[in-house]
DNA sequence: CTGCTACTTGACAGATAGGCCAAATAGAAA
DNA sequence: TTTCTATTTGGCCTATCTGTCAAGTAGCAG
C-alpha cells in the first residue's frame, strides 16, 4: 500500500490543492456550485487565470462543470477535499505550540 | 476564519507536503525517528537532496532534528500530517468512482 | 593535527508553475 | 449574420522548485 507510485499520486493531489486561489475555489464550491465570474469576484485577478485553476482542478477530477446558456457553473466532485482544511489547520495549530 | 491569509498559510503547508520524497519522509518518520542516511536508503538519490527536503520540512516546523555523535536523527513534530495521507487517499478513491 | 563519517550549504542548470494579455470559442439575442 | 456575454486557450515572461556536484562543517578517533 505504501509504495512509491502511491506517494506520487498523493503528492499530485496535494500539489493541485496547494495554492491559495485553488483553496479558495474549493472552499467556495464546498458551499455550492457557482460560475467562473462569481469566483473571480471572490479571488480577483484575471478571469483567464481563474479559468486555468479550474481546468487544473477539473483535470484532476476534483471539480466538474456544467454550461447553462453562456454561463459555466462549477461544482465540487470530491467533497472530501474539505478535510484538507481541517488537516492543514491542525498542522498550523500543532506547530505553533 | 476563512480569510485570505488563512488560505495562504494552508497552501504553504500543503505545498511543503506535496512532494513524493517529502511524503515518503513523513511516512517513515510517522513510524519513529531515523537518520538522514536511513532516509536516503529508502528514497534514493543524492544525500544532499534528502537533506534539503528535511531542511524545508524543518523550516516549516514539521520535523525536528537531534544530533548524536556524527549522526543526525529526525523526528516528526506534527504527527497530524499523517492525516493528509487519509485525505489524499480518500480523494483518489472518491474521484475514481 | 589528520582523517573519517555523516550531513549541510552554495552554486547552478533544467523543469514547472503562475499570471497577464490577446485571440479564439460557445451560445443566445438582435 | 453580426453582436454581445461568458469563458477558454495560446503565447510569453518571470518566479520558484528540484536535483546534482562540489565544497564546507561537526563530532569523534587515532
Amino acid at each position: 500500500m505504501a509504495n512509491r507510485s502511491m506517494f506520487t499520486k498523493q503528492a499530485k493531489v496535494l500539489r493541485v490543492l496547494a495554492h491559495e486561489s485553488r483553496l479558495m475555489i474549493v472552499d467556495r464550491l464546498s458551499r455550492g456550485e457557482c460560475s467562473v465570474g462569481d469566483l473571480r469576484d471572490i479571488i480577483g485577478g484575471d478571469l483567464s487565470t481563474i479559468s486555468k485553476h479550474l481546468a487544473l482542478l477539473r483535470a484532476h477530477g476534483i471539480v466538474e462543470d456544467r454550461r447553462e446558456r453562456t454561463t459555466v457553473y462549477y461544482r465540487l466532485l470530491t467533497p472530501c477535499v474539505s478535510n484538507f482544511f481541517t488537516c492543514a489547520t491542525q498542522v498550523l495549530k500543532e506547530r505553533s505550540r
